[in-house]
DNA sequence: CCTAATTCCTCCAGTGACTATAGGTTCAAG
DNA sequence: CTTGAACCTATAGTCACTGGAGGAATTAGG
C-alpha cells in the first residue's frame, strides 16, 4: 500500500494532480491510514498509470473518463475504444496542419527581418497589416 | 466612431473578449458615449486587429502586449520584436515534432485493433502498459 | 525515546484566454 | 412611441492543473 507520493513517484503523476483526479471522480476515494492519509493499491496504480499515459497522448479527460468506463467491462466490444483513438488521431493531425501552416507564417515573417527601427520592422507589419501574409487563419487557434 | 459591436464585426473579435482585452489592459479604455457605450477609433480597431493576427499566429497574450508596447515606441531597434517572433517559432516546431510523435503512436494503437472485446483491446492495452509503446513522453504533454 | 525533517491533510486561490449568464440600460428602426 | 437589438456591469464557469497557507502525521536519525 502506497501513500500518495510513493503513487506519485511511481507514476510520475505530481501530488496536487492525483488529489485533483479523486476530487473529479476520475480515481475512486483509495482507503485512509489511521492518521487519515491515502493509501493506494495495485489498482489504483495501473488506473493512474492509464490515465497518465492517455493524457501524455492529449486525450482529453472526458475521453480517459470514457475509456475508464469502457475497461470497467471487459467483455463490451472495443469499437467505442478504437472510434475514441480515431477522434483523437484526427485532432492531433489536425492541430499538425494547422501549426505547420503557422510556422511557414512565422518563418516567411523573419526572414524578411532586415533589421533597423520598428517603424521599418517586417515582423511588426505583418502582423499589423493582415493582407501582407498568405495565410487564411479562419478563426479557430489551434491552441 | 464605432460601437463594440461593429468593431468585433469588422475585426473578427468577439464582444466579450475585447472588453476582456480592454479589462487586461491590452486595449485602453476606449471614449464612450453619453449613455456609457464604448465607442471606438481607427486606432484602436487596428490595434486590435494586430492583436488578432498575432493570436491566430499563437502569440500568448503576455508576447503581443510587449510587442504592442515596442510600437509605442517606432525610432527603437526591432531585434526585440524578431526575438520574440523566433521565440513563437521555436515554440511552434516543439509542438509540431511533440505531435508527430503522438501521431504515430496514436496510427500504431489503431493499426494493431482488430475488434472483438474489451478485455482484448489494442488500444486499451497500449494505453495501460506503458512498455508496449515506442513512445518516451517525457513528462510535458505539449497540450 | 525524542526531535527534526519530511510528507501528508484540507481548503482556497490563481493560471490562460476566454465564454456564458443574469439582470438591467440605451439605442435605432419602423 | 414602441419594440427589439445591442449595449452595460458583475460574476461564475471552462480545462487541467498548480501553488500556498496552516496544520497533522509519519519517518529517520541520534
Amino acid at each position: 500500500m502506497l501513500p500518495i507520493g510513493k503513487l506519485s513517484a511511481a507514476t510520475g503523476v505530481k501530488v496536487p494532480t492525483i488529489r485533483y483526479y479523486e476530487q473529479i471522480g476520475l480515481l475512486p476515494e483509495p482507503g485512509r491510514s489511521e492518521g487519515n492519509q491515502r493509501l493506494y493499491d495495485r489498482a489504483a496504480r495501473d488506473r493512474l498509470a492509464f490515465i497518465r499515459h492517455a493524457r501524455d497522448l492529449g486525450f482529453p479527460l472526458e475521453a480517459i473518463r470514457e475509456l475508464l468506463s469502457l475497461t470497467d467491462v471487459p467483455t463490451h466490444s472495443c469499437a467505442a475504444a478504437d472510434a475514441i483513438a480515431r477522434r483523437q488521431l484526427a485532432e492531433v493531425e489536425a492541430r499538425i496542419a494547422r501549426l505547420d501552416s503557422l510556422r511557414g507564417e512565422l518563418q516567411r515573417m523573419i526572414s524578411h527581418h532586415k533589421g533597423g527601427t520598428i517603424a521599418e520592422c517586417r515582423v511588426i507589419e505583418v502582423l499589423g497589416n493582415h493582407a501582407l501574409c498568405q495565410h487564411d487563419h479562419a478563426g479557430e487557434t489551434g491552441f
